[in-house]
DNA sequence: TACGATTAAATCGTGTACGATATATAAAAC
DNA sequence: GTTTTATATATCGTACACGATTTAATCGTA
């Protein structure tokens, strides 16, 4: 392997992996203490999102709109089949794709988390231009979020 | 539970949340076939550095530094001492705290990561003017990880 | 049309991550 | 000085997340 130890910008570099890998932290414990009112998981709620916008959707299409692999996949889609929220079918035309279609408890389940979106909206607290620079230090909003996360736990 | 659904900013909010959580995704990607060859994962590999900028941190420093809970740390801590790359003693002043300790092998696996910072901002490609900046668009960064973790992963 | 190659999911093993809880030590309060 | 409280790790159960591999179905092409 080549050596690139030299250049300047490998501590910075490695500052932001860690800021995005932490941030990413912030943001499941802000979701959680809402997710869990719906009893969901962050990916799981996701993964409802998709099927509100278009059901039917094949476990490919959520992996290449999630960058997930069949191999978190599979499982977390039969947890949300065991929760009752959907139902996982052979396509017809093709065995080998698998579809999943909302139950009623999944369609249901909609109402009850249009919240969320705002909740975590006002917890970030940014305007929409902010949003489109995506948060100029992630350390920063990540800190934000603690406290946020904090505050959301407390009054829930 | 306040309504705040009506926030114009809610639907971006929840896009930034999944830039950071699939640039995590990204990262880790990138991160995994350099590692592989030290034995670390991305946390463990984390850990070390902080052992290397200073021994005999207490599992709590961890904690703070990382922001991660002992119920992460203390499992991944034994990994590391199974490897035999560090040790754990009970603290003599306060037999409540863990101080971690590198062994010889610990000490010796700095010159074998050396390289790990350089080929990750390579890989990021960003001047430091930008890595200040952290990334104008996180998606667009996660792309273009992917495909550098992709190409490392070929020459590997 | 047969058969090798490709594709889509699923399975398996390892390692995070967390909240809730337990345990042991130390500090504080009385 | 004992009892309460706080602190530092550890343990347990659940759920990602991945790479490597497997299985089954479809496609390509000779």
């Amino acid at each position: 392997m080549e050596r690139f130890a030299a250049d300047p910008n490998a501590p910075l570099a490695e500052f932001l992996c860690f800021s995005v890998y932490s941030a990413g932290h912030a943001f499941n414990r802000l979701y959680r203490p809402l997710l869990d009112e719906l009893a969901l998981t962050y990916p799981q709620y996701l993964v409802m999102q998709l099927l509100w916008s278009k059901d039917g959707r094949s476990v490919k299409e959520f992996g290449q709109a999630l960058r997930l692999e069949s191999s978190t996949l599979t499982p977390l889609l039969k947890r949300l089949q065991a929760s009752g929220l959907i139902e996982r079918k052979r396509d017809a035309d093709d065995e080998r794709v698998v579809r999943v279609h909302l139950t009623e408890k999944g369609h249901a389940l909609r109402g009850q988390a249009a919240d969320v979106p705002g909740c975590i909206a006002k917890a970030i607290g940014l305007e929409s231009d902010e949003l489109a620079k995506l948060a100029r230090t992630l350390d920063n909003l990540r800190d934000r979020i603690t406290v946020e996360s904090e505050n959301l736990a407390d009054t829930t």
